[in-house]
DNA sequence: CTTCTTGTGTGACATATATTACAATAAGCA
DNA sequence: TGCTTATTGTAATATATGTCACACAAGAAG
């Protein structure tokens, strides 16, 4: 397990009941990067907070297809695994790891127990849910009142803030994110290129606009 | 005010003392369908609790463009609202009453001292937030995935589930709520009439299909 | 070095949706 | 009643994106 200090460091608001509590029954786990940690329709069993690395979440179709939300980062919590309590419920989303991680996996019959005896649990619970409703928002107008263009500048500089300039992906990779075809990302990020704003290169690409 | 009795029918989970503290400093309004409730960019000085009539919920963009996301009836509460007590935020969304409806404005400073005091209302907002991201991922799924003929069959279907099988929207109104243009949304809905699954009129329409 | 696999570039074409234009019709109102 | 306006129908055309076909290049594997 983490010591209480790491644990301090990742969730600062809790309350010293909670580490505690934490400390005792959840379990860390690792992952490696590409690893599916949660696929829509699977029985939800426990709930996942970040400790290292990145997570992305996708929404998922009946054939498979992918499109990507948001990431999660350390000292974040998968919100569709926090309230699952009463029913048994099924997870609506895709959640893989983009990096090698770690997580806390707890068992989700404590989430109702911590609800009741942890006023910090039950807002970290908000919050998390509050921070992923806004993102959801964000993707939703990206989607529906954006082009692909717009759409995929915006994809980049999300990547450039997580990761930094150099993005390591290839263009399949980008176009099942974004629910398209690797044809469209080539021809879109060779115009980016010609406007100066990325460097190509084989398996990844920077972003260079000032 | 609304009476205990009717505070409880509407939020049946609520303890004792909410029902008091509400019935004190909730303020019951009215609006007239088709009334903006909240705009996007607006600051946020109440929660909005419906009592009655039905909400929608859009995504805005730059230009004023609307995209329909959800309704919000009777009982139910606008998420956005409900956690803004730190910061000064300002609406991400559109809320526009569709019929005349009358709903509780709390003003946000009790938000906070609520989440403190009441359990039940800790529960209620948790509740709230879960139950809107999902009707945000259901969109994002339809947005991502689908063509707009069955974005428009699953919109038709949640009027219908909404308000009967008289759906009382012109071309137009649809066209905004999906942003599109009125001639592909006649088309469709020609479609669909020659499919059988409609009868058309003027400023409204049938669903018929079996 | 050669071979194989994966990633990228690009043209041609198909399809979905957006835009423009205009006619026809029902509803609302003077 | 007749005029006016909002709504609907539909064709022609433009644009964005999706699909297919194939060439070529960079790395990986032998």
């Amino acid at each position: 397990m983490l010591s209480k200090e790491e644990l301090v460091k990742l969730f600062p608001d809790w309350e010293k009941g909670l580490y505690d509590a934490v400390a005792e029954h959840a379990e860390l786990r690792t992952a490696k990067a590409g690893s599916v940690l949660l696929k829509k329709g699977q029985n939800i069993k426990s709930t996942m907070l970040v400790v290292e690395g990145t997570v992305k979440l996708f929404q998922e179709n009946e054939e498979g297809s992918e499109y990507f939300m948001y990431h999660l980062n350390p000292g974040e919590a998968c919100a569709v695994t926090l309230v699952c309590n009463y029913h048994l419920e099924q997870s609506q989303v895709l959640a893989k790891a983009v990096t090698d991680i770690s997580y806390l996996a707890i068992p989700i019959e404590f989430m109702d127990k911590w609800l009741n005896e942890y006023k910090s649990w039950h807002y970290f619970v908000i919050r998390t849910y509050r921070n992923r409703y806004e993102e959801l928002l964000k993707t939703i107008h990206e989607t529906a009142f954006k082009n692909m263009d717009e759409r995929l500048e915006f994809y980049i500089k999300r990547q450039v803030q997580q990761f930094g300039n150099t993005i390591k992906l290839t263009h399949q990779d980008i176009a099942n994110d974004l629910n398209t075809s690797r044809e469209v990302i080539s021809r879109l990020l060779k115009k980016m290129e010609n406007n100066g704003w990325i460097a190509l290169s084989r398996n990844s690409f920077d972003w260079i606009k000032k």
